[in-house]
RNA sequence: GCUCAAGUGGCGGAAUUGGUAGACGCGCUGGAUUCAAAAUCCAGUUCUUUCGAGAGUGUGGGUUCGAUUCCCACCUUGAGUACCA
């Protein structure tokens, strides 16, 4: 019987159907394992042979896994939202579902006939209602959601509410936008239900942003940091612009030091780590405020606090003293015009209470500054009451009444001069810049400031504005690319306006420069030329001062960036200090001195969530006078709606506006048409969908309980699978979908519906395969400008009768030999007057050959070639051969359908078999590494299937032995199961191809067909082969599929040696072996080489100076 | 620029607690079989060579009895990222 693989295959892969052979239990006594892929998007063009790499590994161990024992989870879906779909729409009007089920369709076909052993019934698909269902819910536990940072992780928002009742906002350690105002709890009791609101959003996970975005009209819709490609969308390489936008935002950035910390847990690829690293982009410094000069020694009356001052604020305003409290409890019931404020800073004065609409200060005297109080109080016009600890807890009442009275009979006071208010405006700027090297503050010499930077505006002098205004309105016109393209050129202007230095009080500049991002930070730099490349070309470029404060450094070349080592100077009490201890200091004293203090930066921003395309999650969103409303998770999933034209509408709102029926009736709970909206309880539904990793971010989890439908996943089922185990998929998604779904997964863990917080212990990126591109060298002829013959008739009468020759491959090693090789073919062919050939001037251009048209020995089919349908305009090419053939050249590429190098899987398991092409793509090379198809190779693993089959068969019978094996065949048996078992281990799938290929080699070369032997290789090569193995395990007689056999056990007994071949090496060369028993002493050994006849001739007479020997190793003679 | 990975025959690649470099396969060469081809089988295939042997894992150094493997410097290629303060 011949090994046909084509009915084998077919007959396999119907039984595994048939009998769900891989259809995972979430009950087993055995332990469990899940391999997850990445699943794919369903693109129109299906599958090349580049594809499924991974999905061949993972199904290899899944496979392996079975045979050890193991339950194992091996799902499969599709990533069916996706942009191509909705083009696809756009162009035909086509609903993307029947795109996209169509597409699915493929796949599946594609995925089947390569043999995995998918458990199709868990198999899921993002853009399935019942899948996005869920999607849907889960965003919106995260809407409602706060982050806790005193808990350090994610609680729901009636925790926080609850705190806002009691205490208002100031102790709350939140992650939460920027702009926070303090509230107290009868504050936060009288505000209105929408303020309430507000307020919430400005600390739930997921919130409405105007965020300035990657707009980019072309495709109309917002991209992800992650979807631009040096300032192009990645999809079809369209201009992105910044744009102001009303966003859904997730606050990702809560979790960015967990998604740090996280790495060192999970067993991922070093690269990508490092690349989610980067992108969180952790930096360690210190936050410092330098004040804008103003010309006067004093401070303002509106300074705002540093961010210290503020927490140590918030802290006084919750531990009031006896006598404090007693004095609030009379003042914070006082509304309107009389209300009170606990705790307030006037300028640098903390006040006890302050009445701000009647100008009344309260304090407790005794204060150590009273008499500078007073004045300062005075002057800007307050009226001061102050009183004993002992008054207040004695007579409160009387104490209120005092009040009372200065409220109602308010002190005339003096107004501070028109002259003052001018400075008092001038005053109250202050920059914030963050800096990693806060030991090298004495080094500034200026600052600089984004041009966008808000504070420009205001402290630029009248002499300076023209100057920065035109600066401003000439960077605003450069594109972002422009900017980042340019970084060469140093641009900038100087404000005229000062700031000064904190520690040494001195004046320093005020620049604008482009140089420095609005987005990163707080807009703002502290410049140090001596420490800092990018200040020191500035400083030099405008002739700026570079104080040096490294000691014995130069820095008249280039700044000093080397941290270690250097000794700081010139720097006040930083001086003598090396890096480490004077950045510690250094935070110490800003800190004691209340300007600066010790910060950690994230590069991590918040996660855009909005796209302005239909083919996505619709938000489970309306809109009730313009706030937010979540719909109740019972009446979920909200289904997309039906659309006539899927482009955003001419008033430039989302795909979703055109829709007629995407209202929310909130009472009759459901999507109701547009046309009742004017009902007072019908709501406008969200317009924007989510974008394309929403659906990516918790697949993993729904593969364990794939159909339920009435939970994200049961508790069981989660409790049982926890995560994956091993997750295979490329690189490319390493700072866009594997960030997100890590922080999915640690908030669902936070919030008690997972049970693990990171989602794949181990991951590997498969590399890709590349295509192997055909190119034919085809001629272009051109008349040599200036030669003499001005007729331009008698030119193209030349070149009308040379006809586009193309030339083989070996013919020519230059341009120079091209050219003379098709001059000549054209004179031989009389195409071309020989008294001409001078002026006529051959070019060569290579072309894309289409890869199914040559043969694997790099012949190109040319009669097909000219047929071809992309190749109509060389119907009538000539073709210079070699040698009766015309050869191609060949250069490796990426695959794709432009470069005519696509292989498909289709093509290759019919004519070589499913088997094969699983052994060849894992035979190629490393997993992880890229590494070029070419299909030639595969009959190296074609062949070996074959001999492998003959093993089992005498002539066309089966035929196998029951007589006990030998010793070597047994022993090539043991050596295959360590070896194989060791490679599958550590994913070294490539080297145990090779070992089976010895393996079947030696057990031929034996002519062993014994049952002992062949029965536990069938199990061996079966996660490889599984169709054949399948075969052979049936033919040997059993009735149940081979895919949970137990693997064989590798027993040391067989491979014990009693003799070892020695290499023999003099001054580390080996020069000849020499065959030794094992059991030889060294003595013994050292004896017999010194006799040996080759040893004496190596040696020419010189007596070696020492002899090495490893026993069972090696023996070295040293000359 | 920074971070990471990798450089071994004509090609894909193998070999690391430092111990016979080039396993296995492709391709190529020769032979057998065939009318012929495909398929199959056998032999050879790193380079140089005066056929004794010698050199050799990107380059140059170092450690070692011994280095593809460890250390230092450099070169090249690929990937990621970027005025990130």
């Amino acid at each position: 019987m011949q090994y046909n693989h084509l009915d084998i295959e077919k007959k396999w892969q119907k039984f595994w159907k048939e009998n769900q052979t891989f259809k995972a239990s979430n009950e087993s006594d055995k332990p469990k394992y899940y391999v997850l892929d990445m699943f794919p998007y369903p693109s129109g063009a299906g599958l090349h042979v580049g594809h499924p790499l991974g999905y061949i590994a993972s199904d290899i161990y899944a496979r392996y896994k079975r045979h050890k024992g193991f339950n194992v989870l091996h799902p499969q879906g599709y990533d069916s939202f996706g942009l191509p779909a909705e083009q696809y729409a756009i162009q035909t009007g086509q609903h993307p579902a029947k795109t996209t089920e169509e597409n699915i369709a493929t796949y599946r076909k594609q995925l089947d006939a390569i043999g995995f052993s998918f458990d199709w019934s868990r198999e899921i698909r993002t853009s399935n209602p019942e899948y996005y269902k869920w999607t849907q819910w889960i965003f919106i536990q995260l809407f409602d959601s706060w982050y806790n940072k005193d808990t350090d992780k994610a609680e729901d928002v009636s925790t926080l509410i609850k705190i806002f009742k009691t205490s208002g906002n100031a102790t709350v350690k939140a992650v939460s936008d920027e702009e926070i105002t303090i509230f107290s709890a009868d504050e936060w009791k009288a505000f209105s239900k929408i303020e309430q609101e507000e307020i919430l959003l400005q600390y739930r996970l997921t919130f409405l942003s105007d965020t300035e975005v990657n707009w980019c009209p072309a495709l109309g819709t917002v991209l992800a940091n992650d979807e631009i490609v040096n300032g192009v969308s990645e999809r079809g390489s369209h201009p992105v612009v910044r744009k102001k936008m009303t966003q859904w935002s997730m606050r990702i950035s809560a979790y960015a030091q967990r998604l740090l910390d996280g790495l060192e847990k999970i067993d991922w690829p070093q690269p990508l780590k490092d690349s989610q690293t980067n992108w969180i982009g952790r930096s360690q410094g210190a936050m410092v405020s330098f004040n804008v000069d103003n010309g006067s020694e004093k401070s303002s009356s509106e300074v705002k606090l540093t961010y210290k001052e503020l927490e140590a604020l918030k802290e006084l305003r919750q531990n009031l003293s006896k006598a404090e409290t007693i004095l609030w409890d009379e003042l914070k019931n006082k509304k309107g015009a009389s209300k009170f404020r606990k705790k307030y800073t006037i300028s640098t004065f903390l006040v006890d209470y302050v009445c701000i609409a009647k100008n009344i200060i309260i304090e407790f005297s005794g204060k150590e500054d009273e008499a500078a109080r007073t004045e300062f109080f005075n002057n800007e016009g307050f009226n001061i009451i102050r009183f004993t600890n002992e008054e207040v807890i004695e007579n409160v009442l009387g104490v209120v009444s005092k009040i009372n009275s200065a409220i109602q009979f308010p002190k005339i006071v003096e107004k501070t001069t028109k002259n003052k208010e001018i400075i008092k405006e001038e005053n109250k700027y202050k920059i914030d810049v963050f800096t990693t090297r806060p030991d090298t503050i004495f080094g500034v010499s200026f600052m600089t400031l984004a041009p966008e930077h808000e504070l420009v505006s205001k402290i630029i002098t009248d002499a300076q504005k023209a100057a920065v205004e035109e600066y401003i309105t000439a960077t605003a016109k450069r594109s972002e690319r422009d900017r980042m393209a340019d970084v060469k050129t140093i641009s900038g202007v100087f404000t005229g306006a000062y700031a000064i230095h904190p520690f040494s009080g001195k004046k320093v500049q005020i620049w604008i420069g482009d140089y420095v991002l609005a987005n990163y930070g707080t807009g703002a730099v502290m410049a140090v030329p001596c420490g800092d490349q990018r200040d020191y070309d500035f400083a030099k470029h405008f002739k700026i001062p570079i104080p040096n404060i490294f000691e014995g450094v130069d820095i008249s070349e280039a700044a000093h960036i080397d941290k270690d080592g250097t000794v700081i100077a010139n720097s006040d009490f930083l001086s003598g200090l090396k890096y480490k201890k004077a950045l510690k200091l250094s935070i110490y004293e800003m800190e004691k001195r209340g300007f600066g203090y010790g910060k950690i930066n994230y590069r991590l921003r918040d996660a855009v969530f909005s796209r302005q395309r239909y083919w996505g999650e619709p938000f489970p969103v309306y809109y009730k006078d313009g706030m937010p409303q979540m719909i109740a998770a019972e009446h979920l999933p909200i289904v997309l709606p039906k659309i006539e034209k899927y482009l955003p509408t001419e008033d430039g709102k989302p795909p979703l506006g055109n829709a007629t029926e995407w209202a929310w009736d909130s009472r009759a709970k459901k999507v109701v048409s547009n046309d009742k909206l004017k009902n007072k309880t019908v709501y406008p539904l969200e317009l924007n969908t989510m974008p394309g990793w929403a659906g990516s971010s918790w697949y993993f989890n729904r593969y364990m309980d794939a159909t339920n439908s009435n939970e994200f996943a049961s508790k069981e089922s989660l409790e049982y699978w926890k995560e994956v185990d091993l997750y295979i998929g490329g690189s490319e998604h390493a700072t866009g979908h594997l960030l997100y779904a890590r922080f999915w997964q640690k908030f669902l863990f936070d919030k008690g519906i997972v049970p693990v917080d990171e989602l794949a212990k181990k991951l590997i990126n498969q590399g890709m395969i590349l295509g192997t591109s055909a190119f034919v060298y085809k001629t272009t002829a051109f008349v040599r400008n200036g030669c003499g013959c001005s007729d331009e008739k008698s030119n193209d009468d030349i070149l009308n009768k040379i006809p586009t020759v193309i030339v083989s491959k070996s013919l020519f090693n230059s341009d120079d030999e091209f050219e003379s090789v098709v001059k000549n073919y054209l004179i031989d062919n009389n195409f071309l007057n020989p008294n001409f050939a001078d002026l006529i001037m051959i070019t060569k251009t290579a072309l894309h050959a289409d890869v199914s048209l040559v043969n694997t020995s790099d012949e190109l089919d040319v009669k097909a070639f000219k047929n071809h349908a992309l190749n109509s305009e060389y119907k009538n090419a000539k073709f210079i051969l070699e040698e009766g053939v015309y050869k191609v050249g060949r250069e490796v590429e990426k695959m794709s359908k432009s470069k005519y190098n696509v292989v498909n899987p289709d093509a290759i398991c019919a004519t070589y078999g499913a088997d094969s092409l699983r052994l060849f793509e894992m035979f190629l090379g490393p997993l992880e590494q890229a590494k070029p198809w070419k299909t030639s190779g595969i009959s190296g693993v074609s062949s070996f299937l074959k001999k492998l089959w003959k093993l089992y068969f005498n002539g066309d019978v089966f035929k196998v032995s029951d007589e006990a094996p030998t010793k070597d065949a047994l022993k090539i048996l043991h050596k295959t199961i360590k070896k194989v078992e060791e490679d599958i281990e550590n994913f070294s799938f490539n080297t145990s191809v090779s070992t089976f290929m010895i393996a079947v080699n030696e057990l031929t070369a034996l002519k062993c067909n014994t049952r002992e032997i062949l029965t536990p290789l069938t199990v061996l090569v079966s996660p490889y082969a599984p169709h054949i193995a399948e075969e052979l395990w049936s033919l040997l007689g059993n009735k149940e599929s081979i895919s949970t056999v137990d693997f064989p056990i590798f027993e040391p007994k067989h491979l014990v040696e009693s003799a070892k071949n020695y290499p023999i090496s003099f001054n580390g060369k080996m020069r000849f072996t020499l065959e030794l028993p094992l059991d030889l002493s060294k003595e013994e050994i050292e004896k017999t080489v010194m006799e040996n006849e080759k040893t004496i001739a190596q040696l020419e007479g010189k007596t070696p100076k020492k002899i090495i020997i490893v026993t069972g190793k090696i023996i070295n003679i040293v000359l």
